[in-house]
DNA sequence: CTTGCATATGCGAATCTTCGAATGTATTAA
DNA sequence: TTAATACATTCGAAGATTCGCATATGCAAG
Protein backbone atom coordinates (compact mmCIF):
# COMPACT_ATOMS: atom_id res chain seq x y z
CA UNK A 1 0.00 0.00 0.00
CA UNK A 2 2.80 1.96 0.73
CA UNK A 3 5.09 1.42 -2.46
CA UNK A 4 5.88 4.58 -4.61
CA UNK A 5 3.56 6.02 -6.98
CA UNK A 6 4.78 5.45 -10.76
CA UNK A 7 7.85 8.40 -11.37
CA UNK A 8 7.12 10.65 -13.90
CA UNK A 9 4.00 9.50 -16.27
CA UNK A 10 1.29 9.35 -13.95
CA UNK A 11 -1.46 6.84 -15.42
CA UNK A 12 -2.62 5.13 -12.32
CA UNK A 13 -6.43 4.52 -13.59
CA UNK A 14 -7.93 7.24 -13.66
CA UNK A 15 -5.63 10.42 -14.44
CA UNK A 16 -6.28 11.71 -17.94
CA UNK A 17 -3.55 10.62 -20.62
CA UNK A 18 -3.84 11.33 -24.14
CA UNK A 19 -1.71 8.97 -25.68
CA UNK A 20 -3.13 6.04 -23.69
CA UNK A 21 -6.66 7.53 -23.48
CA UNK A 22 -7.00 8.22 -27.80
CA UNK A 23 -7.11 4.69 -28.26
CA UNK A 24 -9.62 4.04 -25.96
CA UNK A 25 -12.03 6.59 -27.14
CA UNK A 26 -11.35 5.66 -30.94
CA UNK A 27 -12.99 2.12 -30.09
CA UNK A 28 -15.33 3.34 -27.50
CA UNK A 29 -16.81 6.26 -29.77
CA UNK A 30 -17.24 3.40 -32.62
CA UNK A 31 -19.09 1.73 -30.41
CA UNK A 32 -21.01 4.70 -29.19
CA UNK A 33 -21.64 5.48 -32.93
CA UNK A 34 -23.38 1.87 -33.73
CA UNK A 35 -25.47 2.60 -30.83
CA UNK A 36 -26.29 6.22 -31.71
CA UNK A 37 -29.40 4.56 -34.05
CA UNK A 38 -32.84 3.80 -32.62
CA UNK A 39 -33.28 1.16 -34.51
CA UNK A 40 -30.01 -0.59 -33.34
CA UNK A 41 -30.92 -0.17 -29.99
CA UNK A 42 -33.98 -1.49 -29.86
CA UNK A 43 -32.45 -4.69 -32.11
CA UNK A 44 -30.04 -4.58 -28.53
CA UNK A 45 -33.14 -4.24 -26.20
CA UNK A 46 -34.87 -7.29 -28.27
CA UNK A 47 -31.94 -9.71 -27.80
CA UNK A 48 -31.58 -8.50 -23.96
CA UNK A 49 -33.13 -11.92 -22.46
CA UNK A 50 -33.44 -13.97 -25.77
CA UNK A 51 -32.21 -14.94 -29.52
CA UNK A 52 -34.36 -13.86 -31.89
CA UNK A 53 -34.46 -14.61 -35.79
CA UNK A 54 -33.93 -11.88 -38.86
CA UNK A 55 -37.29 -11.87 -39.70
CA UNK A 56 -38.94 -12.18 -35.52
CA UNK A 57 -36.88 -8.85 -34.74
CA UNK A 58 -38.61 -7.15 -38.43
CA UNK A 59 -41.85 -7.79 -36.99
CA UNK A 60 -41.33 -6.76 -33.22
CA UNK A 61 -39.51 -3.48 -34.82
CA UNK A 62 -41.96 -3.11 -37.52
CA UNK A 63 -39.13 -2.59 -39.97
CA UNK A 64 -38.28 -3.83 -42.92
CA UNK A 65 -36.14 -7.08 -43.13
CA UNK A 66 -33.57 -5.81 -44.68
CA UNK A 67 -33.38 -2.79 -42.44
CA UNK A 68 -32.59 -5.20 -40.21
CA UNK A 69 -30.64 -7.00 -41.83
CA UNK A 70 -28.07 -3.97 -42.44
CA UNK A 71 -28.26 -2.76 -38.83
CA UNK A 72 -27.56 -6.88 -37.24
CA UNK A 73 -24.60 -6.77 -39.76
CA UNK A 74 -22.91 -3.70 -38.91
CA UNK A 75 -23.48 -4.89 -34.85
CA UNK A 76 -21.63 -8.40 -36.02
CA UNK A 77 -19.00 -6.55 -37.73
CA UNK A 78 -18.24 -5.02 -34.04
CA UNK A 79 -18.70 -8.26 -32.66
CA UNK A 80 -21.96 -7.02 -30.68
CA UNK A 81 -23.90 -9.56 -31.50
CA UNK A 82 -23.82 -13.44 -32.66
CA UNK A 83 -25.43 -15.52 -35.04
CA UNK A 84 -26.14 -19.01 -35.56
CA UNK A 85 -27.58 -20.69 -38.09
CA UNK A 86 -30.97 -23.15 -37.51
CA UNK A 87 -32.59 -24.14 -40.74
CA UNK A 88 -33.29 -21.07 -42.76
CA UNK A 89 -33.38 -18.88 -40.09
CA UNK A 90 -30.23 -17.02 -38.66
CA UNK A 91 -30.63 -16.61 -34.58
CA UNK A 92 -28.99 -13.16 -33.05
CA UNK A 93 -27.96 -12.75 -29.72
CA UNK A 94 -25.85 -10.35 -27.94
CA UNK A 95 -22.27 -11.75 -27.74
CA UNK A 96 -21.42 -10.14 -24.11
CA UNK A 97 -24.44 -9.28 -21.45
CA UNK A 98 -22.09 -7.05 -19.96
CA UNK A 99 -23.09 -4.44 -22.86
CA UNK A 100 -26.46 -4.93 -22.38
CA UNK A 101 -26.44 -3.98 -18.89
CA UNK A 102 -23.82 -0.98 -19.50
CA UNK A 103 -26.46 0.09 -21.89
CA UNK A 104 -29.51 -0.08 -19.62
CA UNK A 105 -27.79 1.64 -16.97
CA UNK A 106 -27.22 4.38 -19.78
CA UNK A 107 -30.72 4.02 -20.38
CA UNK A 108 -32.17 4.20 -16.81
CA UNK A 109 -30.01 7.18 -16.15
CA UNK A 110 -31.42 8.78 -19.06
CA UNK A 111 -35.00 8.07 -17.80
CA UNK A 112 -34.63 9.61 -14.61
CA UNK A 113 -33.35 12.42 -16.30
CA UNK A 114 -36.05 12.47 -18.86
CA UNK A 115 -38.66 13.01 -16.08
CA UNK A 116 -37.53 16.15 -14.76
CA UNK A 117 -36.49 17.90 -17.46
CA UNK A 118 -37.10 19.10 -21.38
CA UNK A 119 -33.72 17.63 -21.98
CA UNK A 120 -31.74 15.16 -21.09
CA UNK A 121 -30.02 15.92 -18.05
CA UNK A 122 -29.99 19.13 -15.48
CA UNK A 123 -28.68 21.19 -18.67
CA UNK A 124 -27.54 24.60 -18.40
CA UNK A 125 -25.88 26.47 -15.39
CA UNK A 126 -27.99 29.59 -15.93
CA UNK A 127 -30.11 31.82 -18.39
CA UNK B 1 -45.15 -17.01 -8.90
CA UNK B 2 -48.27 -18.12 -9.83
CA UNK B 3 -50.69 -15.17 -9.82
CA UNK B 4 -51.81 -14.81 -13.75
CA UNK B 5 -49.32 -12.36 -15.78
CA UNK B 6 -50.30 -8.62 -17.46
CA UNK B 7 -53.54 -9.00 -19.37
CA UNK B 8 -52.50 -7.81 -22.66
CA UNK B 9 -50.05 -5.48 -22.66
CA UNK B 10 -47.05 -7.39 -21.21
CA UNK B 11 -44.58 -4.06 -20.27
CA UNK B 12 -42.90 -5.37 -16.66
CA UNK B 13 -39.79 -3.75 -16.96
CA UNK B 14 -37.45 -6.05 -19.46
CA UNK B 15 -39.89 -7.00 -21.96
CA UNK B 16 -39.88 -5.31 -25.29
CA UNK B 17 -42.63 -2.84 -25.66
CA UNK B 18 -42.11 -0.98 -28.94
CA UNK B 19 -44.56 1.64 -27.95
CA UNK B 20 -42.43 2.38 -25.10
CA UNK B 21 -39.19 1.87 -25.94
CA UNK B 22 -38.99 4.09 -29.11
CA UNK B 23 -39.15 7.09 -27.30
CA UNK B 24 -36.11 5.85 -25.01
CA UNK B 25 -34.11 4.81 -28.28
CA UNK B 26 -34.34 7.97 -29.73
CA UNK B 27 -32.97 9.43 -26.31
CA UNK B 28 -30.51 7.07 -25.88
CA UNK B 29 -29.40 7.09 -29.59
CA UNK B 30 -29.11 10.79 -28.82
CA UNK B 31 -26.52 10.91 -26.62
CA UNK B 32 -24.65 7.63 -27.92
CA UNK B 33 -24.50 9.59 -31.14
CA UNK B 34 -22.92 12.81 -29.10
CA UNK B 35 -20.77 10.20 -27.10
CA UNK B 36 -19.78 8.29 -30.64
CA UNK B 37 -17.23 11.05 -31.26
CA UNK B 38 -13.19 10.34 -29.46
CA UNK B 39 -12.94 14.38 -28.65
CA UNK B 40 -15.78 14.25 -26.70
CA UNK B 41 -15.19 11.12 -25.29
CA UNK B 42 -11.77 12.51 -24.65
CA UNK B 43 -13.48 15.78 -22.94
CA UNK B 44 -15.99 13.02 -21.29
CA UNK B 45 -12.57 11.67 -19.10
CA UNK B 46 -11.10 14.50 -18.48
CA UNK B 47 -13.74 15.98 -16.81
CA UNK B 48 -14.48 12.80 -14.95
CA UNK B 49 -13.09 14.64 -11.89
CA UNK B 50 -12.11 17.77 -12.53
CA UNK B 51 -13.76 20.75 -13.67
CA UNK B 52 -11.46 22.33 -16.64
CA UNK B 53 -11.47 25.03 -18.78
CA UNK B 54 -11.55 25.26 -22.76
CA UNK B 55 -8.57 26.34 -23.27
CA UNK B 56 -7.17 23.52 -20.57
CA UNK B 57 -9.47 21.34 -21.84
CA UNK B 58 -7.53 22.35 -25.38
CA UNK B 59 -4.01 21.52 -24.22
CA UNK B 60 -4.84 18.67 -22.95
CA UNK B 61 -6.74 17.30 -26.14
CA UNK B 62 -3.80 18.82 -28.19
CA UNK B 63 -6.93 19.83 -30.18
CA UNK B 64 -8.18 23.93 -31.66
CA UNK B 65 -9.80 25.99 -28.90
CA UNK B 66 -12.77 26.33 -31.21
CA UNK B 67 -12.94 22.70 -32.23
CA UNK B 68 -13.26 22.11 -28.40
CA UNK B 69 -15.54 25.22 -27.91
CA UNK B 70 -18.04 23.77 -30.44
CA UNK B 71 -17.46 19.77 -29.22
CA UNK B 72 -18.53 21.84 -25.20
CA UNK B 73 -21.34 23.24 -26.68
CA UNK B 74 -22.60 20.54 -28.12
CA UNK B 75 -22.43 18.52 -24.91
CA UNK B 76 -24.41 21.42 -23.05
CA UNK B 77 -26.94 21.67 -25.09
CA UNK B 78 -27.59 17.98 -24.37
CA UNK B 79 -26.73 18.56 -20.33
CA UNK B 80 -24.03 16.21 -20.45
CA UNK B 81 -21.55 18.91 -19.24
CA UNK B 82 -22.20 22.50 -17.24
CA UNK B 83 -20.31 25.30 -17.39
CA UNK B 84 -19.73 28.13 -15.03
CA UNK B 85 -17.97 31.45 -15.25
CA UNK B 86 -14.89 32.91 -13.40
CA UNK B 87 -13.76 35.87 -15.34
CA UNK B 88 -12.74 35.36 -18.48
CA UNK B 89 -12.63 31.68 -18.26
CA UNK B 90 -15.30 29.06 -18.69
CA UNK B 91 -14.99 26.25 -16.33
CA UNK B 92 -17.14 22.63 -17.50
CA UNK B 93 -17.91 20.05 -15.51
CA UNK B 94 -19.72 16.91 -16.20
CA UNK B 95 -23.70 17.34 -14.62
CA UNK B 96 -24.23 13.84 -14.05
CA UNK B 97 -21.51 11.84 -12.19
CA UNK B 98 -23.51 8.57 -12.91
CA UNK B 99 -22.81 9.27 -16.89
CA UNK B 100 -19.30 9.13 -16.66
CA UNK B 101 -19.57 5.58 -14.54
CA UNK B 102 -21.68 4.21 -17.39
CA UNK B 103 -19.16 5.38 -19.72
CA UNK B 104 -16.38 4.12 -17.78
CA UNK B 105 -18.30 0.60 -17.42
CA UNK B 106 -18.13 0.37 -21.63
CA UNK B 107 -15.14 1.56 -21.41
CA UNK B 108 -14.06 -1.36 -19.28
CA UNK B 109 -15.52 -3.89 -21.16
CA UNK B 110 -14.05 -2.66 -24.24
CA UNK B 111 -10.89 -2.47 -22.84
CA UNK B 112 -11.24 -6.21 -21.78
CA UNK B 113 -12.07 -7.33 -25.10
CA UNK B 114 -9.69 -5.39 -26.60
CA UNK B 115 -6.64 -7.34 -25.14
CA UNK B 116 -8.53 -10.30 -26.66
CA UNK B 117 -9.46 -9.86 -29.90
CA UNK B 118 -8.59 -7.74 -32.89
CA UNK B 119 -12.31 -6.47 -32.63
CA UNK B 120 -14.28 -5.13 -29.98
CA UNK B 121 -16.27 -8.46 -28.92
CA UNK B 122 -15.57 -12.04 -28.82
CA UNK B 123 -16.93 -11.61 -32.55
CA UNK B 124 -18.09 -13.76 -35.27
CA UNK B 125 -20.26 -17.19 -34.59
CA UNK B 126 -18.21 -19.12 -36.96
CA UNK B 127 -16.37 -19.11 -40.41
C1' DC C 1 -12.80 54.33 -25.47
C1' DT C 2 -8.67 50.45 -26.73
C1' DT C 3 -6.03 46.31 -26.22
C1' DG C 4 -5.58 41.57 -25.08
C1' DC C 5 -7.10 37.21 -23.67
C1' DA C 6 -10.75 33.51 -23.38
C1' DT C 7 -14.42 31.68 -25.47
C1' DA C 8 -18.23 31.27 -28.91
C1' DT C 9 -20.21 31.17 -33.43
C1' DG C 10 -20.83 30.95 -38.59
C1' DC C 11 -19.58 28.97 -42.73
C1' DG C 12 -18.25 25.65 -46.20
C1' DA C 13 -16.23 21.35 -47.98
C1' DA C 14 -15.18 16.72 -47.26
C1' DT C 15 -16.86 12.79 -45.27
C1' DC C 16 -19.92 9.58 -43.12
C1' DT C 17 -24.79 7.67 -42.22
C1' DT C 18 -29.18 6.23 -43.22
C1' DC C 19 -32.76 3.87 -45.55
C1' DG C 20 -35.36 2.09 -49.40
C1' DA C 21 -35.39 -0.60 -53.52
C1' DA C 22 -33.66 -4.14 -56.08
C1' DT C 23 -31.09 -8.12 -56.29
C1' DG C 24 -28.19 -12.06 -54.66
C1' DT C 25 -27.42 -16.23 -51.83
C1' DA C 26 -28.52 -20.13 -48.79
C1' DT C 27 -31.61 -23.60 -47.23
C1' DT C 28 -35.60 -26.69 -47.57
C1' DA C 29 -38.89 -29.25 -50.07
C1' DA C 30 -40.48 -31.49 -53.97
C1' DT D 1 -34.00 -29.26 -61.53
C1' DT D 2 -37.79 -25.54 -59.68
C1' DA D 3 -40.11 -22.94 -56.16
C1' DA D 4 -40.55 -20.90 -51.74
C1' DT D 5 -38.72 -18.96 -47.60
C1' DA D 6 -35.24 -16.48 -44.90
C1' DC D 7 -31.62 -13.73 -44.98
C1' DA D 8 -27.72 -10.87 -47.01
C1' DT D 9 -25.78 -7.54 -50.08
C1' DT D 10 -25.36 -3.68 -53.25
C1' DC D 11 -26.36 0.88 -54.75
C1' DG D 12 -27.59 5.59 -54.64
C1' DA D 13 -29.59 9.78 -52.99
C1' DA D 14 -30.84 12.56 -48.99
C1' DG D 15 -29.31 14.00 -44.91
C1' DA D 16 -26.15 14.48 -40.99
C1' DT D 17 -21.45 15.07 -39.06
C1' DT D 18 -16.88 16.78 -38.71
C1' DC D 19 -13.27 20.09 -38.71
C1' DG D 20 -10.67 24.03 -39.99
C1' DC D 21 -10.78 28.72 -40.58
C1' DA D 22 -12.34 33.26 -39.93
C1' DT D 23 -14.64 36.10 -37.06
C1' DA D 24 -17.67 37.66 -33.31
C1' DT D 25 -18.56 38.20 -28.42
C1' DG D 26 -17.45 38.73 -23.41
C1' DC D 27 -14.60 40.11 -19.83
C1' DA D 28 -10.63 42.62 -17.53
C1' DA D 29 -7.43 46.23 -17.29
C1' DG D 30 -5.96 50.45 -18.74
Amino acid sequence: MTHSPPPNTASSDHEFDLERDRALAEVQAEFCRMMGNPSRLLILYALRDQERCVSGLAELLEAPQPSVSQHLAAMRKLGIVQSRRQGQRMFYSLTDPNISNACDMIRGILQRNMLNRSNLFSAETDG
